[in-house]
RNA sequence: GGGCGCUUAGCUCAGUCUGGCUAGAGCACUUCCCUUACAAGGAAGGGGUCACUGGUUCGAGUCCAGUAGCGCCCA
């Protein structure tokens, strides 16, 4: 809650003022007032609460964190100054892939859950050439272990780019509640059907090996090389088929064109017979076959590739597997092989990918059964975006969370929650449109590793140790969260574990998407703290970047519309990236990333804060350290202006009701309409323009009304104008002040106390009908005709390479009369200001300013 | 292949939703000014065919249709 500006008795103004250091006194202040602490009294329509990104601690720290999270933190500020009680915690996602390899290539450690735990196991000082195998638990210590300093790196940079965040209420995507949640939150899409377990095909990274979501898979350009097989038609003619995958050929399992090519019209419904290996395959027509590649009629295996996996699922086809979990051809070949066929298998049997590829390649080639040289293109390749290896697809049980994927009802439903959200910018909703309308499968939810949050369940083994799927065992809520490795169900004792007619515990963990895509519950304390959770869900905003509205976005959308039938927020910020001068997304891989600490102290936070600022909502920034730099000069702007405007107050608070003059009221009316815009604006999210109108008004503020009520402000034309004067200037420092509050937050705090009681970062928003009462009647046009005037005066002494003390003679104006009499009304300021004794108008239709500068001798 | 965004001064960008003086800002550049808030400063100046083509309109950077280039999302 914030409070209205109070001023002190005995204001203190700086001689020097200076930015340095601010970060560190301010940072320790806010932290021992508890300036940004959550008062969770408040209720619901008071509270402005945000669904902070938790930033992967395990990745580094760049510029690219400090952007984004500056964008959040300029909202948050300008919503505490308006009266919101602000809810604003930080995660930190410690959970996952990206943690495990960083603990690996850490400590030199990697991961053999076969080992048994040792309580008193110590890490090498030093990473070793060959990684140590240490058991799952001491692993997942180590996991824990570096995460807390990583944490700590965190916290710290942000307390320096000043994050108004409260600090006592931080969470990670790994601790005790996380987990409960994520666990609960299955628990309960389980029993109402909304996540599944299928043996099926799915994406499978050879390295990592595990399986990848949809939502992880890219693209990426590489080469291969059209092969052409012939396969033979019990006619005595062959067909030709071009493949890039012939190594895939055991595994065919039909032939397939598009139902209007003409070419192959008479073949559908034929059976032909795959080379080398002499299996028999139908023909099929569908209307995924491209006439345009290669021959136009494809070989479908089980699995090159996604579209095999479609064709396979609605052409009703059989399964020949030949690739095994490691990326290599299994032992056995698959069904409806030859009696040949099976010796040449046998050749491929336990060969890697390439290596089968190149066998049977010359085997073709020796049997007559390719058609000249490979031809070599580039084409698409899915990889698994943190694998350096093409996916495979294997089939294997899974677990899934519907999403649209499969039942056009649901993805009905999530499309109708993209629609109720409020998204800004508004166009990055085609980005979530275009996702949900582009899913073809469930959400795989499982993964094959070791950190992470535990699926939490177990299965009963029939008397002879085969696990009985379908009759899982899941755990009382009570026990959340539950690791059912160490956990004995419900009904068994521990020496059941493992043997026939007992139980064992379900192996794999959870996506960390899965946990992810419930910040909005673990931030609110959903079944945790359900009077935190009342007052604070939904939330009113999630800031995020825009190639995370597929996974981080959609997931989290998907998972509260089951459970609670609502959005998780009402807004979605949708920030852009920085790009490098090459205007490439700055990344760690690319090499191309500049240290944040390092900046921050360069330029100091405001200025960096500034630049970040600076930034559209949505839009990629180039990273300028240029603008820095102006973000550092318009600091020490504001520190300089603010001491000349707050040493003419002789320490004397001062009253609006003391602003009588002309100029000081035009001022105020100028300002009330800057108030107006940058309120709707910031409540749009529109921070950017904010900052720049506020910048604007603010240099015109220095360099024309200084300028303009400087003698007057002195005392030259006494007493009573001098006090107007002075209590423009302390109405309008405030308002600025506070308007800058949101982006240079060290700054505008250092000069608000010099005179003002309490924190600016928890007093109110300026308010434009204040504003107004106090301009009265006046209007823009006086200072704006003034300021005219005076810049025609400043060219004049230029062009005469003149100083700008130098007197001026006389000015005359021409002029329309509305304007004539607004000068007037402010006579003595301007000529004060141009150092002219005199000043003569002329009614005319076009404006011109004429300056006769004194003589010089 | 589909979609979204961008293209305005040497550079980084406002302005486009809601059409209206002579298209703006900062940086950079040139000249000048040590002025009792600020030399880590100030004043002034030069610099633009608003990507291109056509349309609507009294009037288009802005609205409409199309083209090109760049980026991103999706397939």
């Amino acid at each position: 809650m914030s409070s209205a500006p109070r001023q002190r008795l005995d204001r203190w103004v700086p001689d020097k003022p200076s930015i340095e250091g601010l970060e560190v006194k301010w940072s320790r202040a806010w932290e021992a007032d508890g300036t940004y602490r959550f008062d969770r009294t408040k209720a619901r329509h008071e509270i402005f609460s945000i669904d902070t990104p938790p930033p992967t601690v395990s990745g580094s720290l760049h510029v690219g964190h400090v952007f984004s999270y500056t964008h959040t933190d300029t909202v948050a500020r300008f919503q505490r100054m308006r009266g919101k009680e602000v809810f604003y915690p930080m995660g930190w996602d410690d959970n996952g892939l990206p943690t495990e390899r960083r603990v690996q290539n850490y400590y030199g450690v990697r991961c053999d859950p076969s080992l048994s735990y040792d309580p008193g196991y110590e890490p090498p000082d030093a990473a070793a050439e060959q990684p140590e195998p240490i058991s799952r638990r001491n692993f997942i210590d180590l996991c824990h272990r570096l995460t807390v300093e990583d944490e700590q790196a965190f916290e710290d940079l942000w307390r320096t780019l000043g994050l108004s965040v409260d600090w006592s209420m931080t969470y990670a995507t790994i601790d005790d509640r996380s987990r409960r949640i994520s666990q609960r939150a299955f628990l309960r899409n389980l029993a109402r059907g909304e996540a599944y377990a299928a043996e099926a095909p799915c994406l499978w990274d050879v390295t990592f090996h595990t399986a990848v979501a949809q939502a992880e898979l890219e693209d990426r350009e590489r080469p291969g090389a059209y092969h052409q097989l012939r396969f033979h038609h019990p006619g005595g003619h062959d067909i030709l088929i071009d493949t890039t995958r012939p190594e895939l050929l055991p595994a065919c399992v039909a032939l397939v064109a598009h139902p209007d090519d003409e070419r192959y019209q008479d073949l559908f419904g034929d059976r032909v017979t795959t080379p080398l290996f002499g299996v028999e395959i139908p023909v099929h027509a569908h209307a995924l076959a491209d006439p345009e590649k290669g021959t136009g009629i494809a070989m479908i295996c089980t699995f090159g590739d996604t579209t095999d996996v479609t064709w396979w699922r609605e052409l009703d086809l059989p399964v020949r597997a030949v690739i095994d979990w490691n990326g290599r051809f299994v032992t056995d070949p698959p069904s409806g092989v030859s009696a040949e066929g099976r010796s040449a298998y046998t050749e491929l049997a336990g060969l890697t990918i390439n290596g089968a590829k190149r066998r049977v390649v010359e085997m073709l080639q020796e049997s007559g059964e390719m058609e000249g040289e490979p031809r070599p293109i580039t084409h698409p390749v899915k990889f698994y975006e943190k694998g350096e290896r093409p996916l495979e697809i294997v089939t294997t049980r899974q677990w899934y969370i519907r999403n649209g994927g499969r039942e056009q009802a649901v993805r009905s439903q999530l499309l109708e929650r993209g629609d109720e959200l409020e998204w800004h910018p508004h166009y990055m909703q085609a980005r979530y449109d275009s996702w949900v309308n582009g899913l073809n499968g469930d959400w795989l939810v499982s993964r094959q590793r070791f950190f992470g949050v535990p699926i939490p369940l177990w299965y009963p083994l029939d008397g002879e140790g085969n696990p009985r799927y379908d009759d899982y065992i899941v755990p009382d809520e009570g026990d959340l969260p539950v690791d059912p490795a160490s956990l004995t169900p419900p009904g068994y004792s521990e020496e059941q574990r493992d043997t026939p007619g007992g139980f064992t515990a379900e192996s794999d963990i959870f996506d960390t998407w899965a946990t992810s895509s419930l910040t909005p519950e673990i931030a609110c304390g959903w079944e945790e703290d359900p009077d935190l959770f009342e007052r604070t869900f939904p939330m009113d905003v999630r800031p995020q970047a825009h190639e995370i509205i597929r996974t981080w976005l959609f997931s989290t959308i998907a998972r509260a519309h089951f459970e609670f039938g609502c959005l998780p927020w009402k807004n979605a910020a949708i920030s852009g990236w920085v790009l490098d001068p090459d205007r490439k997304k700055m990344s760690k891989s690319k090499g191309n990333v500049v240290t944040p600490m390092d900046l921050l102290e360069q330029y100091g936070s405001d200025g960096v804060r500034y630049w970040a600022a600076s930034g559209r909502p949505g839009t990629d920034t180039a990273f300028d350290e240029q603008q820095m730099k102006v973000g550092r000069r318009l600091a020490i702007k504001i520190l300089n202006a603010s001491k000349f405007a707050l040493a003419l107050g002789e320490g004397a608070p001062s009253s609006p009701s003391d602003v009588t003059m002309t100029l000081d009221r035009s001022l105020l009316a100028s300002l009330a309409d800057l108030v107006e815009e940058s309120t709707l604006a910031f409540e749009a999210f529109d921070y950017a323009r904010v900052l720049e109108r506020t910048e604007a008004f603010f240099w015109s503020f220095c360099d024309n009304y200084l300028e303009l009520i400087k003698g007057r402000a002195y005392g030259v034309h006494g007493k009573e104008a001098a006090a107007s004067a002075r209590a423009s200037l302390d109405l309008a420092l405030s308002t600025i002040l506070r308007l800058f509050a949101p982006f240079l937050p060290f700054t505008c705090e250092e000069v608000w106390s010099w005179w003002m009681e309490g924190s600016i970062h928890t007093t109110q928003w300026p308010d434009a009908a204040e504003l107004r009462a106090a301009a009265g009647e006046a209007e823009r046009l006086p200072l704006l005709a003034a300021t005219e005037v005076l810049t025609a005066v400043r060219k004049e002494k230029s062009n005469a390479k003149a100083s700008m003390r130098a007197p001026v003679a006389g000015i005359v104006v021409a002029d329309i009369d509305t304007r004539i009499s607004a000068l007037k009304e402010v006579e003595t300021d301007l000529l004060e200001a141009a150092k002219a004794d005199g000043i003569v108008y002329r009614t005319a239709e076009a404006c011109t300013v004429e300056v006769t500068l004194a003589d010089p001798s």
